[in-house]
RNA sequence: GCCUGUGUGGUGGAAUUGGUAGACACGCUGGACUCAAAAUCCAGUGAGCCUAGCUCAUGUCGGUUCGAGUCCGACCACAGGUACCA
C-alpha cells in the first residue's frame, strides 16, 4: 500500500466533510482538549511537536467517538524575539517571515492527520487578535492592577540594549559577551502579587498532576512569617521580616538592602557617605547572577551613624549594607542572627561581628545551627530572657503574641512572587496602548481606537539608550491626549511574548468574535479547558501567567469561572539519537517531513506513542521506528485472512484490549495502549482460520485515534462498517475481560516452584491440595514441617515451612 | 544548597499498585525461502552453574513482610528547575 496516497486521501476526506469542526452550542457535552499552540520558527515542526499533538490527537479522537463535542484547536504564538532577530539580519518584515513559517509548520501539521478544527485558527499577530490583548491591557490598567515602575533591568553597555534574563544567563551579554549591568528603567509592570494567595488556592480547583502544582507552588512561594519594627537610635524606624521570630534574642546586627529605598532615606544621618555610596554603586554594576554566585554572603559594608535597637532586648547592634539583602523581597531589611542563619554566620565572620547561641542543641564553632536542623527535635532557647527554657515550637508562639501584643509586630505572609514586568523594548510585540501627555501623565488609549497597530518599518534594531525600535518612528510616537488633546507621545515598550498566550484558550472558544475577545455564552459552553498539554518549561510561568490573568478577568465580570484549566500535563523532550537535546550545531535533528515521506505519517504517530513513558524524555531510535512501519504492515496483511464467520474469536482478548486500550490513552499511557494492540494482533496471527470481520474492525478502530489514515482505508477496503472517525467508541463488557482459567504460581518459603492452572471459582482448600502434590513442590518441602498456606485469589499460592 | 524526577537485560521500556520481574518492541544468534542479498517467516535470547533443576539478579547498604522493582531508613549517581527569599 502507499502511505502517501491512503494518507492525502484521508486528509482531504476529514477537511472537506469538517468531521473535527466544533460548533459552539451542540448539546452533546463539550470537552476541550488543548496543546500549547507553538512559536513558528523557521526550522519548522519539531518530532518533539509530534510527540504531544499526536498524543492530544488521539485524546480529541477518542472523545469525539464517545459522542464529546470536542474542541481541539491550533493556532500561532508568533511574537518575540526569534522573528525579530532574523527580521535584523534578513531585512525581512517580521510579519512576513511568520506568514512564511506558518505556512510551513500548517502544512506538516496537516500531513500528520490532527484533527485541529482550522476554522479557529489564529494568530497572536493578527490585529484582530491583538486588539484585545490590548483591550486586557486597559482592563487591567483600568482597574488598578497595571502601572508604571522604575526597576533595574538587565543592560548591555556594549550593545547599549537591554537584555532579557534568557539573553543575559550568567551575567554575559550573549551578542558581545559584555559584562551585565543593572540600569534603572521604567517599565509596566502587573499587580501578580496580589494574586498570590488566590493563585495558590485555586489550585485546588484544577487537576494538574502533583508536579506541576509543586511547581506553581514553589514559584509562589509563600513564607509564613513575622514583620518586626525596629527603631533606629536618634530617631526613625524600619521594618524586617523573618519566619525564624525563635531566634530574635541572636540578633546581633541588621543587614539592609543597597538597592533599597531604606538606605536612601537614611542617607543625610550616615557618618561614611562616600563608602556607603561606593558599595551601593558597585552593587549596581552587579548582575543578579554575579550577586548571587561570587562572593557568597560576605561583600557588605558598614552603615555609621545608624545603629539599631533590637525590639526583643533593648539592645543595640550595628547595621550593614549587603548585597545579598534584595531591595525588593520583603522589606528589604534583615534582622542577623549569626548563631542560627549559616549566611549571618559567613557574614559574621567575614565582618569580625558577634555571634550569640539562643538555641541548644549543638556547638556553633565552625557553622551555624540553622532552622532545618532544631526545628520539631525538641530544642530549647537559651540566653533569651524569660523565654529561656522553652522549647522552639512554644517560643515562636510566644515571643510572637509578646511582641504583636507590644504592637511592634504582625504577622504575615511573604511571596517570592514579583509583580509581572510587563514591558520589553522590543519592536515585534503587541504595542501597549498607552499615551503619555505632559499635563494628564499616563493616559489609556481610547478603546475604540483599538487595535493599535504596528507601524511598518524597515530598521527593528532598538536604539542607542535602549528603547525600543518604536521610538525612533516619531509619526508614530507622537499623537494627541486623548483627554486634553494636547500633543503627547505613545508608549514605545511592547508587551512581553508571554502575553498573548495568557488567554489564547478563551479566544478558541470565540476566535471570529469583532465585539468582544470572547462572549460569556461561548465561554461558559466550553466551560474550560478539560485537558491541556505543554512542555515541562512551560508549567510554571505560562500557566501561572495565564491563570493570573484568567483571575483577573473572572474578577472583573469577564470570565465564568477562576480557572479555566482543569487538566494539564507535560511530556518528555525528545532527544537525538546520542542522548543530547535536538540542535543544528549537534547534528541530530530529526525531520518530520523526512520520516512522513519515507515511513509514513500513520508509523510516526504509533512510533512516537510507543516509543516509551510519555512524561519522561526519551532518545529518537530509527530501528524501533522501522518496527513500528512493519507492524502496520502486518495491519494490513493479516487483512487478508479475513473468513466468514460471525462475531469475535476471542471475547476475552477483545473486552480486555478495548479496556486496556482505554484507559491507557487516558492516563498518558500511550505506549501500553500500543502494546496491548501488538499483543492482539500477535493473537490474530495465531489463528489457523483467520479473522472475522469483526475481529478486525474492533482492531482497527481501537488503532484508529493513532494510526488514523491506514486505519480507515483498511476499514473502508473491507467494508466492514461506517467510517471510524464517525463510529461510536469500543465499549467493554468487564465481565468479559478476564477468562475463567488462569496459571498461577506455587512458592515454597517465597521462591517460584511450580505453576498450577486453575479456574477461578476453585475452591481454596483444592487449590491448596493441587499445589502440594507438584513435583517440585513436594521436593522443597519433604522433611519439612508446614507452617501455613496463603492462597491469594488469582495470584499464586506460597507455602511457607520450617 | 534546595525542589522535582529518574536509576530494571545489549537497547527503548513493561509489571494489574505488595503477589510468577523483564510484557511489547528493537538488536543479536541460528534456521527456512533465495544463485545471492534485502524483505518476510520460524526458533532462541538476563547472568551463572554441578542444567528434569539450582543459585544470583530491578543504583548501593540495611529493615518490615509468608512474599519487596513496588513500603520504611540511610546513602550514591544522573537529569531538569531554582537560587543569598530573610
Amino acid at each position: 500500500m502507499n502511505h502517501k496516497q491512503i494518507e492525502s486521501k484521508w486528509q482531504k476526506y476529514w477537511e472537506e466533510s469538517k468531521v473535527f469542526k466544533a460548533t459552539n452550542g451542540d448539546k452533546k457535552d463539550t470537552y476541550y482538549v488543548l496543546v500549547e499552540f507553538p512559536y513558528p520558527s523557521g526550522a519548522g515542526l519539531h518530532v518533539g511537536h509530534v510527540r504531544s499533538y499526536t498524543a492530544q490527537d488521539v485524546i480529541a479522537r477518542v472523545k469525539r467517538m464517545q459522542g464529546y463535542n470536542v474542541l481541539f484547536p491550533m493556532g500561532w504564538d508568533a511574537f518575540g524575539a526569534p522573528a525579530e532577530q532574523y527580521a535584523i539580519k534578513n531585512h525581512i518584515h517580521p510579519k512576513d517571515a511568520v506568514k512564511e513559517n506558518i505556512k510551513t509548520f500548517k502544512g506538516q501539521m496537516k500531513s500528520l492527520g490532527f484533527s485541529f478544527d482550522w476554522d479557529r485558527e489564529f494568530s497572536t499577530t493578527d490585529p484582530d487578535y491583538y486588539k484585545w490583548t490590548q483591550w486586557q491591557f486597559l482592563q487591567f490598567y483600568k482597574h488598578g492592577m497595571a502601572y508604571k515602575d522604575t526597576i533595574p533591568v538587565n543592560w548591555c553597555p556594549s550593545c547599549k540594549s537591554v537584555l532579557s534574563n534568557e539573553d543575559a544567563a550568567g551575567g554575559v551579554c550573549e551578542r558581545c559577551g559584555s559584562r551585565v549591568e543593572q540600569k534603572e528603567k521604567s517599565q509596566w509592570m502587573l499587580r501578580m502579587s496580589d494574586y498570590a494567595e488566590d493563585l495558590l488556592k485555586g489550585l485546588d480547583d484544577t487537576n494538574f498532576a502533583d508536579r506541576v502544582k509543586l511547581g506553581q507552588i514553589n514559584w509562589i512561594g509563600k513564607s509564613h512569617g513575622v514583620e518586626l519594627d525596629v527603631d533606629i537610635v536618634g530617631g526613625g524606624k524600619f521594618s524586617i521580616f523573618t519566619t525564624c521570630i525563635e531566634t530574635v534574642y541572636g540578633i546581633t546586627f541588621f543587614v539592609i538592602a543597597p538597592d533599597g529605598k531604606l538606605i536612601k532615606e537614611l542617607m543625610p544621618r550616615v557618618n561614611n557617605k562616600e563608602e556607603v555610596e561606593k558599595y551601593i554603586l558597585e552593587t549596581s554594576k552587579k548582575s543578579n547572577m554575579d550577586r548571587t554566585e561570587l562572593n557568597k554572603g560576605k561583600t557588605g559594608c558598614i552603615v555609621e551613624g545608624i545603629r539599631a535597637i533590637n525590639p526583643a532586648n533593648g539592645k543595640e547592634v550595628p547595621v550593614f549594607l549587603g548585597d545579598f539583602v534584595l531591595g525588593d523581597y520583603g522589606t528589604g531589611a534583615v534582622m542577623a542572627v549569626p548563631a542560627h542563619d549559616q549566611r549571618d554566620f559567613l557574614y559574621a565572620k567575614e565582618h569580625n561581628l558577634d555571634i550569640i547561641q539562643v538555641i541548644d542543641g549543638r556547638e556553633i564553632e565552625s557553622s551555624a545551627f540553622e532552622k532545618q536542623d532544631y526545628l520539631g527535635k525538641g530544642c530549647k532557647l537559651i540566653n533569651s530572657e524569660e523565654f529561656t527554657g522553652l522549647t522552639v515550637e512554644e517560643a515562636k508562639d510566644k515571643i510572637t503574641k509578646k511582641l504583636v501584643d507590644k504592637k511592634i509586630a504582625r504577622v504575615v505572609n511573604n511571596y517570592k512572587m514579583r509583580d509581572w514586568i510587563f514591558s520589553r523594548q522590543r519592536f515585534w510585540g503587541e504595542p501597549i496602548p498607552m499615551i503619555y501627555c505632559e499635563k494628564c501623565g499616563w493616559v489609556p488609549m481610547n478603546e475604540d481606537e483599538l487595535p493599535l497597530l504596528l507601524p511598518d518599518v524597515t530598521e527593528y534594531e532598538p536604539t542607542d539608550d535602549g528603547e525600543s525600535p518604536l521610538a525612533k518612528i516619531t509619526d508614530w510616537v507622537n499623537t494627541k491626549c486623548p483627554k486634553c488633546g494636547a500633543p503627547a507621545k505613545r508608549e514605545t515598550d511592547t508587551m512581553p511574548n508571554w502575553a498573548g498566550s495568557s488567554w489564547y484558550f478563551l479566544r478558541f472558544m470565540d476566535p471570529h468574535n469583532d465585539k468582544e475577545f470572547a462572549s460569556m455564552d461561548a465561554m461558559k459552553y466550553w466551560k474550560r479547558v478539560d485537558w491541556y498539554n505543554g512542555g515541562m518549561e512551560h508549567t510554571a510561568r505560562h500557566l501561572l501567567y495565564a491563570r493570573f490573568w484568567v483571575q483577573f478577568l473572572y474578577n472583573i465580570g469577564l470570565a465564568p469561572s477562576k480557572e479555566m484549566i482543569w487538566t494539564r500535563v507535560s511530556h518528555g523532550m525528545i532527544l537525538g539519537s546520542n542522548n543530547e537535546k535536538m540542535s543544528k550545531s549537534k547534528g541530530n535533528v530529526v525531520n518530520p517531513d523526512d520520516i512522513v515521506n519515507t515511513y509514513g505519517a500513520d508509523t510516526l504517530r504509533v512510533y512516537e506513542m510507543f516509543i516509551g513513558d510519555y512524561t519522561q524524555d526519551v532518545s529518537w531510535n530509527e530501528d524501533s521506528l522501522k518496527g513500528c512501519r512493519k507492524f502496520l504492515d502486518r495491519v494490513i496483511k493479516i487483512g487478508n485472512s479475513i473468513n466468514d464467520k460471525d462475531g469475535y474469536s476471542d471475547d476475552v482478548l477483545v473486552n480486555k484490549t478495548i479496556k486496556k486500550v482505554t484507559n491507557d490513552i487516558f492516563s498518558l499511557k500511550y505506549n501500553t495502549a500500543v502494546s496491548a494492540l501488538m499483543i492482539m494482533l500477535n493473537e490474530y496471527e495465531k489463528y489457523n482460520d483467520g479473522i472475522t470481520k469483526d475481529d478486525y474492525r474492533v482492531f482497527l478502530h481501537l488503532l484508529n485515534p493513532i494510526a488514523p489514515h491506514i486505519t480507515e482505508e483498511l476499514n473502508e477496503k473491507y467494508a466492514l462498517g461506517e467510517v471510524l472517525c464517525r463510529s461510536n467508541w469500543q465499549e467493554y463488557d468487564d465481565s468479559k475481560t478476564i477468562s475463567n482459567e488462569k496459571m498461577i504460581g506455587v512458592q515454597v518459603n517465597g521462591k517460584l516452584r511450580d505453576e498450577i492452572l486453575i479456574s477461578l471459582d476453585e475452591d481454596e482448600e483444592e487449590i491448596k491440595k493441587r499445589s502440594l502434590e507438584c513435583d517440585n513442590v513436594k521436593k522443597h518441602i519433604e522433611n519439612k514441617e508446614i507452617v501455613k498456606i496463603i492462597v491469594v485469589k488469582g495470584k499464586i499460592v506460597n507455602i511457607v515451612v520450617k
